[in-house]
DNA sequence: ATCGCTTTTGCCAACGATGGCAAGGGTTTC
DNA sequence: GAAACCCTTGCCATCGTTGGCAAAAGCGAT
């Protein structure tokens, strides 16, 4: 590894000379600048990032966590997010995945703090809520796709209510309306944000909720579209059956074509159908192309670091602030 | 921040003795041990990893590289298998993208440098070819799902040929003779590879090998299912038409499954279909769900890191050596 | 040549940790 | 009772960098 010591040798200055030429500061004469960047530039040297920090306080480094890995790898997207706005400002990110283990998570904070991140990230698979307890105060903390059981995190989440009221009213548009709603059983924030978000879709065109039309689906991933296969078939075979479905998230609607097909029906011309997530490697390939709720991941990564830079308020009024992202229609052929 | 000093400070004894209980050095008498742990829980001190490592020169950090997100996001599991393994070890993964642009990429690299990273992972979302002379000689580098142009460095890539062999035995496997391949038309190492499986699978069982039975489609993401969907209808409307079809990917293997669908014909009763990749979020999801090869980015992700902290040997007689790795099966019911 | 001013440069201390070495104190051995 | 030993502890230098301060050098004006 070669120092800024070695720097100075074979230039013929001092340390302090060739800390200034690396820092712009003033009062170098112009050839000796020159001098110093050639001998910088022939010897590759690049001052340790360590060493400077040891100097200056700036770790420059910014904790990525998260807790599960799922079988929507989407999130993956938050991830990106997140790092590139972080590379835009000279941050670099950590990443640290804890697979949900109380104790591992517990160990990833501390080893964050060992090497004086300037800020923690931590964004679930899944929009929840989780404990706050386990963060330290000290140190500037978001929370993505998720919130603090107490609100005393600023957080990012996505607007479940106002995607929901979006799909549905998508459907409503094109003149639908009997409309289904596959959802999931959980007691969790989406299936009861985008449940609401359709309600008021519905109630914003005058049109009464009729619960025969909304149906839940129980949690296991396997068989998801399976049983949303076998909903939207009861679904279908109503006396009075929809003529639009909303599905919770595009896997399901995968089930939902298939019953739709079973049912000698065509698509969008007979049954429309709206998912959520914007799965695009499902999503876009399937038959017809899926109409979709966008999950604006990388959005809420970015944003995330803007607020850890102080770009964006985290806190307004002494209460850390929520974000809550609007999530845009993806318009395609199935509607 | 609270510092060794002011542990020592409040313990009562000197820097050194606090240094010798961090590091459970022997000659440290029991008493002041418990006393100085006392004092570190009390103050919740963590040592400095900056500081640390500008003493014993271990940095305990690795870069880890990607280049594009793709919509294959799945390979987001290369980085979970290899955070996990580099945790295990008490290392720590930087990550970096580099959206695919050289200059990004020289600068990633650079701060990876001034990081003092052990070691560097390069990981691409598509099995391909890299140039070699961007990566820095002085730090250990492995390549995961790419490999050198001259092969100067360590690499993990998966076993194409093997992956399309298996696929295309199990169809031979299961008696089906005639044998349709829907490919994509690019000289990549995947498509190449897995063509050249399919070859020798039937080449293992005595089968001619009929090049109307191989068909290729164009790369465009968008509509990939969708042209996928044409060619295996026309597959199914050849006189002699096959009972089994490999697809590229799972993306495609939709779009095989509308052509089956829509040719009045049952999977896998009249016929057998096997994907590639394993996207679960398709592959499990899709009725009925479908047998396809596996690409075990997650081992490839945790062997990378194995490779770089010497566990397993990243040089062989001098040569920088390549795991190809096996791609197993993932049995469902669509054979 | 001297003075004063500005520009350029270098010395030294610091950041927070670790390791070599030696000093202090207690115990054992002759 | 003194020498030899071991256990425990502390002092100091060090890692690679930056910032405060002061010294040196250059230069124009007297």
């Amino acid at each position: 590894m070669t120092t800024i010591k070695e720097v100075a040798r074979r230039a013929g200055v001092s340390i302090r000379t060739v800390s200034r030429v690396l820092n712009d500061h003033p009062h170098v004469a112009a050839a000796t600048r020159e001098r110093v960047l050639s001998v910088i530039e022939e010897l590759d040297f690049r001052p340790s990032a360590a060493a400077r920090y040891m100097r200056t306080g700036q770790s420059q480094l910014i904790g990525f966590l998260t807790d599960e890995v799922a079988q929507n790898a989407f999130s993956y997207e938050v991830i990106v997010g997140a790092q590139q706005a972080a590379w835009e400002n000279g941050k670099l990110l950590f990443l640290l995945n804890t697979g949900n283990d109380p104790q591992v998570e517990m160990r990833a904070i501390n080893v964050m703090r060992d090497h004086q991140v300037e800020g923690i990230i931590y964004a679930t698979m899944y929009h929840r809520e989780i404990k706050h307890s386990q963060f330290p105060a000290d140190i500037p903390t978001i929370l993505v796709n998720c919130f603090a059981d107490d609100r005393s995190l600023p957080s990012i989440v996505p607007d479940e209510v106002g995607g929901g009221r979006l799909a549905t009213e998508t459907l409503l548009k094109h003149g639908h309306r009997r409309i289904g709603f596959v959802n999931v059983a959980a007691k969790e924030p989406a299936p009861l944000g985008r449940l609401e978000g359709y309600r008021q879709a519905l109630a914003n065109y005058g049109i009464p909720f009729d619960e025969k039309l909304v149906r839940f689906v129980e949690e296991p991933f396997e068989g998801l579209a399976t049983s949303t296969y076998d909903c939207v078939l009861s679904l279908l075979q109503m006396s009075d059956p929809p003529t639009g479905i909303f599905c919770f998230n595009d896997m399901m609607a995968l089930g939902a074509y298939d019953a739709v097909r079973k049912s000698n029906l065509r698509i969008p011309e007979d049954v429309a159908i709206v998912g959520f997530d914007n799965v695009e490697i499902l999503a876009a390939q399937i038959h017809p192309p899926l109409t979709t709720v966008e999950l604006p991941y990388f959005e809420m990564g970015q944003l995330a670091i803007r607020m850890l830079l102080g770009e964006v308020e985290m806190v307004r009024d002494g209460q850390p602030v929520q974000y809550v992202m609007e999530c845009p229609l993806i318009v395609r052929k199935s509607v």
